[in-house]
DNA sequence: GTAGATGCAAAGGCTTTGCAATGGG
DNA sequence: CCCATTGCAAAGCCTTTGCATCTAC
């Protein structure tokens, strides 16, 4: 997954939506598929490859191959945060964007309507069309915020 | 250079000027460190260290390592684009805060008041100071905003 | 049966680290 | 002289790729 032309949404709200889905359109589902695809519906969060290969005793590449093929198939989407891995979660629910805290690595969801403001602000400042559901807007959380030190200088 | 806690900013308007700070710091202004210093002043852009590397003729290891000093030292910063290496500036000339075309791959560095309201506004709705300087606003530029295309759905 | 998926191993891109040799103050 | 810095080499982290085997359909 590198950066991802992100494939048309498709909202599933069970697995076996999205696998009917996945066999509909020609993909097989495998043992591995399916063990991926129900781990996102249960932790219905953003997680690491890593993370789920390790829990579901998969390989590591297969994960991140399926991850792929899940996100080409608009059912999920990839967040980067700061340096460390990708983190994947399902589109189920919908779109979402994201606010990163550098300090205590809080990711915080949004749905995108949250952030219009803010979007049609840089649109008419800067003429940019933005998204932060692939790369956060990073800084620092209310909670980590206190007391008025800088947003890294800790 | 991980997660850079910044270091207290430091403007330098020359390289004379930035190497006497080292000095005064009691680093040492090795031959390496004044030309990996001459040649940021001279681009006066984010370049990576893989560039600075083979520019200058330096072992890669060693750019990294005196671009890690010049950004404990305050006088430089860099910034992560999408995937690839991270860039570095000089803070010569002020901090900045930048804009990411995900199409076009044009950074557009801006000065941080620029960006005043969108963080008053991120301030208000969700209580997070953030800054831009670290992690870039990441979109579509106007130049490739034409149409009316999805974001990134080319 | 066959294309597609898997596991394993290896490589790739970016960055850091270990270490002996060098050179700045 | 001494210790920071260098170059080289190796490793580390995250992700992708090659390939033989296996399996869903």
């Amino acid at each position: 997954m590198t950066l991802a032309p992100d494939a048309a949404p498709t909202f599933c709200a069970t697995v076996e939506e999205a696998l009917a889905l996945l066999r509909e359109r020609g993909l097989r589902v495998s043992t591995s598929r399916r063990l991926v695809l129900e781990r996102l519906f249960e932790v219905d969060r953003p997680v690491s490859a890593e993370r789920l290969s390790g829990d579901l005793r998969l390989d590591l590449a297969s994960v991140y191959r399926n991850l792929e093929a899940l996100e080409r198939q608009g059912l999920v989407r990839h967040v980067h945060l700061g340096h460390g891995p990708g983190l994947y979660a399902l589109l189920a629910h919908g779109e979402r964007e994201y606010l990163y805290c550098e300090r205590c690595h809080t990711l915080t969801a949004v749905a995108p309507s949250r952030l219009d403001e803010v979007r049609a602000l840089l649109a008419e400042r800067f003429g940019y069309r933005v998204r932060f559901s692939h790369f956060p807007i990073t800084g620092t959380c209310p909670a980590c915020d206190t007391g008025g030190a800088q947003p890294t200088a800790g």
